[in-house]
RNA sequence: GUCCCCGUAGCUCAGUAGGAUAGAGCGCAGGAUUCCUAAUCCUGAGGCCAGAGGUUCGAAUCCUCUCGGGGACACCA
């Protein structure tokens, strides 16, 4: 709809120029949707834009524009006229938008993709949690956002790869083995205090319980390190199982799980050097390093960031910002064209020195963005639910999996913004009624498919053959909502913006329910019914279209 | 102290490469169903877009400052 507006005028703007002889006219027309009705369907500010380069007032140029229309306005509108300061507001005949519902049918399930990425390959990493414990909430907002983000950039022509890296390595991992030893010890009468930073969580007993299974008191028996470490990979072994069951559970799923200890910290078959060290022969070579305290630094604040960082402690162990330039370095190095890392918010500060980074080892850093994801506070009766993850009592994603649904939990982390903060409301989260809008969109769903099983029952078939009789308001408003997904998809690409389409879902699913109250499909008149069935399949397949992309189920009842 | 995000209706939030009289959901007060699912729809009340300057034809949106909320500033990950 908008390139017929784009179209007819810079056709117009074009032949003023030539009659003017203003060579430099060239401008870009942005059409707006008016919000009130007043104002026509749509509406272009190019007069005023242009109104200095000739010379004239802003209406008087508009006046211009109109006159200089090319002959099928006629056939797209029924009235153009000039408005306000200088707009000009174009009122579409309802056949012409009526008519775009065959570009929806025709397109079925791609309707709304495009080839906005030029199949540009994207690596989208996200979660990337240390498999030292169970998921939780604010890893879910990671792994829905990243997911979708994932998705809405498949649908428009990306070549989308999605990874978790696994940080395997280090302190952390160290620990775990540490925690799930003393419990294995204390099944056997041995009573050792945790490490002030050791796992406090059940499932480390759980695990403990398991070896002691399986292995009797063997591990008793072998040095510390010997059963640390074997506790360690245990653990780790069956935490990375929990993690990825539970995000298939909410139907994220990956295409690579990139461990840090194989890639990064391993020699590999065709090299005989760690990817580790190699990134750090790179830095020196570029001469950003420098040996300060005993301690190898990368002198990060010559690239910009705000003060230089440590990449190997005076202790000789890594840190895992050498690990990351590493691992970014791959990225490169494996031929993607972007690379965005979704991020928890509390890692804002790690963006400007990995981009340093980067740009010092003469990488293109525009390449590579980073969503940063705030905070979600669960919340239960009005009353944020406490989370200390001292005590190692913190909500998991899998427990709110399972109370709310997968559908409801995507949708509910989808439907903010990411930049926000997001209240998670459990009792909202729960109700089955208009009041939770996920349902509000599934139960749009669900009754066209209730509608054609009527028409099914009566005989009656769609067709486009009648779509002229499709004048009803609130018909011709669906069907203007229906025509504004693809752009509303490109626009969250672009802005790797998932809630943009959950908006649009509601307000879409809303647009039908009106339309449902006002219209009635199935009646007397065949025609209609036929032209109106016609319009609910494209409402169908947009609505299924969107639900899609954020992961979520589309009933056929409810 | 430096940096990032946020501040819009009673609540939760959209809207920010500047556009016309600022939106939605919930909540609140009323109303609609002999007929395709009432998990729906309709009507109404509710706003100094945190505040102050500036930029211009035009600002919730851009710039500066102030105030308030959250977060980050390790030889942790």
């Amino acid at each position: 709809m908008k390139e017929d507006i784009i179209n007819v005028v810079s056709q117009s703007v074009e032949k003023i120029g030539k009659n003017l002889d203003l060579t430099d006219l060239s401008v870009e027309i942005e059409v707006g949707m008016p919000k009130r009705k007043e104002f026509g369907d749509f509406s272009v500010n190019t007069a005023m834009l242009i109104a200095n380069k000739i010379g004239k007032k802003p209406r008087e140029v508009a006046e211009l524009i109109i006159e200089n229309l090319p002959q099928e306005k006629d056939e797209l509108f029924n009235k153009v006229e000039i408005a306000g300061p200088g707009f000009i507001n174009f009122y579409v005949k309802e056949e012409a938008i009526v008519n775009k519902l065959l570009q929806i049918e025709n397109a079925g399930e791609k309707f709304g993709t495009s080839n906005l990425g030029n199949g540009e390959k994207v690596l989208v990493e996200f979660v990337s949690a240390n498999p030292t414990g169970f998921l939780h909430m604010g890893h879910s907002r990671n792994a829905v956002v990243g997911d979708t983000v994932a998705r809405i950039l498949s649908a428009s022509g990306y070549d989308v790869t999605k990874e978790f890296y696994i940080n395997d390595a280090g302190r952390q991992m160290n620990l775990l083995g540490e925690s799930v030893l003393i419990r294995y010890k204390e099944l056997f009468g041995h009573s050792e205090e945790l490490p002030e930073d050791g796992y406090k969580g059940e499932y480390v007993k759980d695990i403990a319980s398991q070896i002691k299974a399986e292995k009797g008191d063997s591990l008793l028996q072998d040095s510390a390190e010997q059963a640390s470490t074997y506790c360690r990979e245990l653990a780790k072994g069956i935490l990375l199982e929990e993690i990825k069951k539970d995000l298939a559970d909410i139907n994220v799923l990956f295409d690579e799980w990139y461990s840090e200890v194989e890639n990064i910290h391993t020699v590999s078959a065709e090299s005989e050097d760690t990817k580790l060290s190699q990134i750090k022969a790179l830095l020196n070579s570029k001469g950003v390093l420098e040996e300060r305290e005993g301690a190898l630094w990368f002198k990060a604040t010559e690239f910009g960031d705000t003060q230089d960082w440590v990449l190997i402690k005076s202790d000789g162990s890594p840190t895992y910002f050498l690990a990351d330039i590493a691992y970014h370095l791959d990225k490169y190095e494996r031929g993607f064209d972007r690379i965005i890392n979704v991020w928890g918010a509390d890692h804002h500060g790690h963006v400007s020195r990995l981009k340093a980074a980067l740009r010092s080892i003469g990488l293109d850093d525009s390449r590579f963005n980073v969503l940063l994801i705030q905070f979600v506070r669960l919340m239960r009766e009005g009353k944020e639910v406490a989370m200390s993850k001292r005590a190692g009592s913190y909500v998991t994603l899998k427990e709110v999996a399972q109370e709310v649904g997968a559908d409801v939990m995507r949708f509910f982390l989808l439907m903010r913004s990411s930049e926000s903060h997001l209240d998670f409301d459990l009792d909202l989260a729960k109700k089955e009624s208009s009041e939770n809008p996920v349902y509000y969109i599934q139960y749009a769903y669900a009754r066209i498919g209730s509608i054609f099983r009527k028409a099914q029952e009566e005989g009656i078939t769609q067709s486009s053959n009648n779509l002229a009789l499709l004048k009803a308001p609130e018909e011709i408003d669906l069907v203007k909502k229906l025509l504004l997904f693809p752009e509303v998809l490109e626009d969250s690409a672009k802005s790797l913006a998932p809630h943009k389409v959950a908006y649009y879902l509601q307000e879409l699913a809303a647009q039908f329910h009106v339309y449902y109250n006002k219209c009635r499909v199935v009646d007397e008149n065949k025609d209609i019914s036929s032209a109106r069935l016609y319009l609910i399949t494209c409402a169908q397949t947009v609505l299924g279209n969107g639900l899609k992309l954020l992961g979520v189920s589309a009933p056929e009842r409810m």
